[in-house]
DNA sequence: TATAATTCATAAATCGTTTTACTCCGCTTA
DNA sequence: TAAGCGGAGTAAAACGATTTATGAATTATA
């Protein structure tokens, strides 16, 4: 059997309140000796505190529940692992699952981790939330005992804080080099259409790009797909059966799947068609052709995310925060100018 | 304050001890309507048992630590992926750390999760293993409470269960096929050559190949970095001041930073240099010249070393198990016969 | 010498469950 | 009418910590 408490007072001969005031650096009137003696003897029998009984009554934890869409997904590789860092340097760990980008997992997972007794619990919400789901999502956050941080994503509604990129200048920059390359029948692959999402959010940017340079935004050429390289394969595949000179995917993912399918057909970029990703996941710039792509700081991103949730832990009525990164257009060499078939 | 089994006591005017008896279909004499009255109550309420509490009395947490040293492989990230799945599909959840590929965060892990009562440790060992640490986690597996499931690496001397790749195979297969295309000066860029790990069963397999093929395996040829992308690049860079047609990489981040340096080099994959990779993770295919690499089932051995810690969780007396899994060398367009310098 | 102050320490309640060993009550049955 | 029994349920200990309030010796002070 562990260890515990009980063990260390009938070694030393003093009492569990006196083990556990000295263990833990607590203000007390023990002698040096007797403080001396507990120290030692616990070292001796490798005494390590149950968390779970300490969990119990101080109601901390001192763990974050994260919740990722797909670790997979090199984006959120890069988060986690900046979110894991941050935590760990803080003294805090991490309890991670994995939803597989599906909002009702998202749900037990808060339960789940609540029940778990994590201080605070990090979002990454899954893209197909639906007005029930997202009915759900603000009741558990509105009755949560613990804190609640989304990232990546934003919710009015909700009432949370929230960490995420500017995902509208994103798309905006992306979309106006691409105008500015001569492009005009330019296709999007985003998320599921009826989804209030991160995507939304990019569509619009890429509307007011269009609308800026005086360009009409074509709803023809916007497919949806899931958010992996195989969602990305197949709205490609539909989609250049249209005329379209640029692509334009909403994660790097889709465009790598995109970028196969379009060898596949026959043809290549950037010179039949320019392709555009979003997130710059560190394999972008190792792709056939470089991906030009809109970068997302996800490892700061990450790490301000803990910093949020923690500031949240140490006082819970501090004001929700909204913060916001700004994107960067990463031009490599899947992008040319426009030029007109013969 | 978060419901419990106390308010549902109150509630229906029934005991605690009923309750509990209730909710977890335990055997009991409560009648059909107090049975009824105390689910119907705890529905109401969002009863939700606080794990805390209730791992504290049963000993059981059904969650099992997770220690991968770097999410951002995606290597890892797979086998993460099936792990997560696994578990899950099982009831289980996972409390994950990153090590960031060091062995004393490694160390501090295991007893971290341990104190936080999971009810299995499975380890993805990281690479700089030394005499010490090695002591250490001996000692720390022998005294576990809890089993230890080594994934990705074996050590007999552990006396716990692995779950891994026939590493020898892998390589033997890869280096075989290089020779077969004429190469003879063949390169390789492994983990530290003074610790015993994954690699060195790789280096044997390699000799073995050269050894079989009776051509000399030259031991300059063999350089040790970091299993990153940095650390392929930068190996790769000294290597190729030697006069090598070939360089096998021990793992595909390696290779992808290999892959970069030799382009920067003015050289060309497979012209100048074959290059053949390690794990086959999903961008492997994506790559400039898609990578010849040797391919683990990342997934099914994640899902498999959930199946083995589940095992022993069950039955804590039951045998260890050494399960190997087969790589298969996926031939793709970064190999190709040598020709001569001219 | 009685009292106050100081020193060193502990008893017991608590956190939210589970689980074992009862209790209590009314009805049969001999 | 006493013993026995089945049905319906509960009291209390335990898990391993933390924390608040209290207490016994010893020494200093009036």
């Amino acid at each position: 059997m562990r260890v515990t408490i009980k063990d260390i007072a009938r070694e030393t001969g003093l009492s569990p309140t006196a083990v556990s005031l000295v263990l833990n650096h607590r203000p007390n009137k023990l002698s040096a000796e007797s403080r001396e003696l507990i120290v030692e003897t616990a070292k001796r029998l490798h005494y390590v505190p149950n968390q779970l009984a300490v969990g119990l009554v101080t109601r901390q934890t001192h763990t974050l529940g994260l919740i990722i869409p797909n670790i997979a997904n090199q984006y959120y590789a890069t988060l986690a692992l900046g979110i894991d860092e941050e935590a760990r340097k803080h003294g805090w760990n991490i309890l991670f699952i994995n939803t597989n980008d599906r909002a009702q997992n998202d749900l037990d997972s808060l339960r789940l981790l609540s029940s778990r007794g994590v201080d605070a619990l990090i979002l990454a919400v899954a893209s197909d939330v639906d007005a029930q789901t997202r009915g759900e999502y603000r009741s558990f956050i509105q009755k949560s005992s613990v804190p609640v941080v989304l990232v990546n994503h934003e919710e009015p509604s909700f009432r949370c804080s929230t960490v995420k990129l500017n995902n509208r200048a994103g798309a905006y920059e992306a979309v106006t080099h691409l105008l500015e390359l001569g492009h005009r029948d330019i296709a999007y692959i985003t998320g599921d259409e009826d989804l209030q999402h991160t995507h939304t959010e990019r569509i619009q940017g890429a509307m007011q790009a269009c609308a800026d340079m005086g360009v009409p935004f074509c709803k023809k050429y916007v497919r949806s797909g899931r958010y992996t390289t195989e969602g990305g394969a197949q709205a490609a595949q539909e989609l250049l059966s249209l005329p379209i000179s640029a692509l334009f995917c909403f994660n790097d993912m889709m465009a790598f799947g995109a970028f196969q399918r379009i060898r596949q057909m026959g043809l290549k970029v950037p010179e039949d068609i320019s392709l555009v990703g979003f997130d710059d996941v560190p394999f972008a710039a190792l792709l056939d052709v470089p991906l030009t792509t809109v970068k997302q700081p996800a490892y700061e991103i990450g790490r301000e995310t803990v910093r949020v949730a923690l500031g949240e832990i140490e006082d819970r009525l501090r004001s929700k925060q909204q913060i916001q990164f700004e994107p960067e257009l990463v031009l490599r060499e899947s992008t040319a100018p426009f030029v007109p078939k013969p």
